[in-house]
DNA sequence: AATAACTTGCACATCAGTGTGCAGTTTCTT
DNA sequence: AAGAAACTGCACACTGATGTGCAAGTTATT
């Protein structure tokens, strides 16, 4: 009979290389979209060919992006919790902020029209967070009651992400600025905005 | 000596598609910013080929899609003027919503990467006119100080591009959400916009 | 009715990107 | 040192989109 294969660990290298690959997409895709993958594989330090021995194919890759990002930001998302809606949406705001500063999950937020579905399931828990400090928020007056909620919440999400992918996250004030914006898209006016922010220096002082 | 050709005008019906063409564009482009040339040229109902007769390529039909929609845009921006900063944002956002409504220029504005230094240039008037009333703005204290002013500008830009492409301007209320937005983002509480937007209802009010 | 303008339909060349196959080389593991 | 895992480099087939050439048909103008 044959002699059973000696089963071997896969390389710790490759694994390394994976993972690079990954942020090499991050950082691409985040300044072009719609980056080809021979692309993404020179700024990874790899070949093209490579790349496909660690992906499928091109949704493969893009998808665990997704998922990766879209968890990080989850988590964050669950983290946040303050009895004032007003500061929670800044403090949600805030850390998504700093999460998704760079680069990271610019990119999964930019993607093209073919993968808003999957964004939209990966994205599904900070939406709920969102929805909820919406709903608080409205009903005890401190975010404004002239639109329903579901359009608030939309709305928010949008000015966030415009923000996020618009503006150049490298700039010191960008925190402040996002957080600012959001704020005022809630409802509050621009001196009430500054007030919180200005009464919670912890929101943009942080590593 | 060869007889002079006789020269003939121009067929009117060819004039009438490529006016066609150019709105087929917008409608087609609205929707998705990638799409094809035989695309617009079926939603058009020509060919692929008989677009090559009107324009000499896609580049030549963008950029005269580009130049009509912002010239539309342009003088708008001229129409408007108001002493009160605030309420001539409003009327400069009610115009320019009801003018991109359902399509012309949202495809211009959503366009790609390449062609972001044209839309800037064709646009500069509107730019010189937002740029005005937020410095008016900030003199006579009716909007925000607490960010530079072409930032602010850049926001409120970037806050209305965000709804014109990312809201279906087919509802009723689409206006009057763009308008209460963009105030809140100028600076304005949410009450005060809504005081102000109640209490001009020729706003929303107009074909 | 003649004719030029316009359109169609097809073929063709080109380009960029995707995904695969395979031989040869480097690099980690045991 | 052996052997497998991983990478390179190249070739290839395929797809989708762009832009052009040309013959034949249709439609407006005169």
């Amino acid at each position: 009979m044959t002699t059973t294969a000696p089963p071997r660990r896969p390389r710790k290298d490759a694994e390394a290389n994976r993972a690079g690959i990954l942020r090499a997409a991050a950082t691409t895709l985040a300044v072009d979209p719609s980056a080809s993958i021979d692309q993404i594989a020179r700024a990874a330090g790899l070949t093209r060919r490579a790349l496909y021995g660690h992906f499928d194919d091109r949704q493969a890759l893009l998808g665990e992006l997704i998922a990766a990002g879209a968890q990080r930001f989850n988590a964050i998302a669950a983290s946040v919790d303050d009895p004032h809606p007003p500061l929670a949406l800044a403090r949600l705001t805030a850390s998504l902020w700093t999460a998704a500063a760079h680069v990271q999950v610019a990119a999964a937020l930019a993607l093209d029209e073919a993968r808003v579905e999957q964004t939209a399931t990966a994205l599904a828990p900070l939406r709920r967070t969102l929805a909820a400090i919406v709903r608080a928020g409205q009903d005890d007056g401190s975010l404004r009651t002239d639109m329903a909620a579901p359009t608030l919440a939309r709305l928010i999400e949008e000015t966030a992400r415009g923000i996020v992918t618009r503006v150049d996250a490298a700039s010191p004030v960008a925190t402040s600025l996002a957080v600012r914006a959001v704020l005022s898209i809630a409802g509050l006016s621009w001196r009430e905005g500054d007030a919180l922010v200005s009464a919670h220096p912890e929101l943009l002082g942080e590593s």
